[in-house]
DNA sequence: GCGAGATTGTGACGGACTGTAACATGGGGA
DNA sequence: TCCCCATGTTACAGTCCGTCACAATCTCGC
């Protein structure tokens, strides 16, 4: 039912069955909120909470039942941002929601490196304003909408492994089908740009069996 | 029989009647974690915890009945690192205590030096964010995703000795199977990479029966 | 709308990496 | 000393990834 009338207010939604579900879902997308019920078959979900906190900033909105008084304590205390007491009304979530989502914006985003407009490394100036490259030299290299968005994503997170799956959902917005080249292609065609040696790529490196991870030296 | 049990598994246990019991115990003896029944003659189960918290970090493994869900709540509000609902299956407690134990070993063991970046042994230089092996000479040595996470894995702990399960959680994710050579066959690819001679390794050592330790120096 | 050029997705191919199994080696206990 | 079993070593096959060509799609000026 919420999830239905989340969808019918344009967000895009997931709905998962259990705590194991969701690990597995959250290894491979990246969401913007999570809406968490504390009663759960099998696993309890202040647990998952925790899980969730000790991963990422991602907010967290709990469904608690009415009384339960001091889950709503624990709970706040592990790092949730909100909480709604059952039985609550689909309105009542959507302006949660809303709040929950325009008070995560700033510390999310200014959240210093993250949302900068210039990143250097090694040299390299990559201009988020600008939308453009530039080597050492001052030399602009040219990349077109997809590299670049490639390059950011990746850049943002030195030293992170991003999955493809992640890696779709932040440049392309959509989720990866099976037996999708897309990522790599993108990748391949920006590394021949970038790297002085595509043989043995320095900025951008291959984890076998995950993803890719951004190995250029980020300059402070 | 949870005693007898873990015993076998090669685990030295104390098993104590009530309360009174454990406090005269933990007087005189370091453990490395405590199990502790909520339900206990006389007194309560999470006061016994807090006290524990009161006085150290030990870690704390709570068996509650299915349904105690605010005694779970409290209990890892009071700093309990897990839970087991009764009636539990005894493999499961093995499984949970490991991680339980694994996943405390860091904070006290290695205070930081585990996030580092750069880890240097002997003239060698391994990079984590370039994920990057470098000789004394400054020359690069090209080591495969397996290879490389296999190196950090050890490396991050000079001296102290791996089992086969622990290399395949940190480095898979996965559990070992049975007569599984995995670890074996990419340690000794490994060795092909970085040791002078291969059948007198001095960086990467067997421990027979048990599994590998990493003897490089670290310079620090 | 339209069309040329740029960009990107898709599938095929081949090389690289790694799990598996088979065999070789060697250490330790009976 | 001999035997058992843990470990070293290697080959091979399955899978993953880099690369390329080509088609589909997009962009932008008209």
């Amino acid at each position: 039912m919420l999830t239905r009338y989340l969808e019918e207010q344009g967000y895009r939604v997931t709905g998962v069955a259990d705590g194991q579900a969701m690990r597995e879902f959250l290894r491979d997308t990246v969401v913007d909120i999570i809406l968490l019920d504390l009663v759960l078959p099998g696993e309890d979900g202040l647990g998952l909470a925790r899980w969730v906190r000790s991963l990422s900033d991602v907010p967290i909105m709990m469904l608690t039942g009415r009384d339960d008084v001091i889950d709503r304590i624990v709970g706040l205390e592990i790092g949730a941002d909100d909480y709604i007491a059952k039985p609550f009304h689909l309105r009542e979530v959507l302006a949660r929601l809303k709040t929950v989502l325009r008070r995560r914006q700033p510390p999310t985003s200014s959240n210093r490196a993250e949302d900068r407009d210039v990143f250097r490394f090694e040299g390299w100036v990559l201009d988020l304003g600008r939308r453009q490259l530039l080597t050492s030299d001052g030399l602009e290299v040219v990349l077109t909408t997809g590299e670049f968005d490639m390059l950011v994503a990746l850049a943002k997170h030195p030293g992170r492994v991003f999955s493809r799956e992640v890696l779709m959902d932040l440049t392309h917005g959509r989720t990866l089908e099976a037996f999708d080249r897309t990522i790599d292609a993108q990748i391949a065609r920006l590394r021949k740009k970038i790297e002085q040696d595509v043989k043995r790529p320095m900025l951008i490196k291959s984890v076998r069996g995950i993803g890719y991870v951004f190995t250029g030296k980020p300059i402070i």
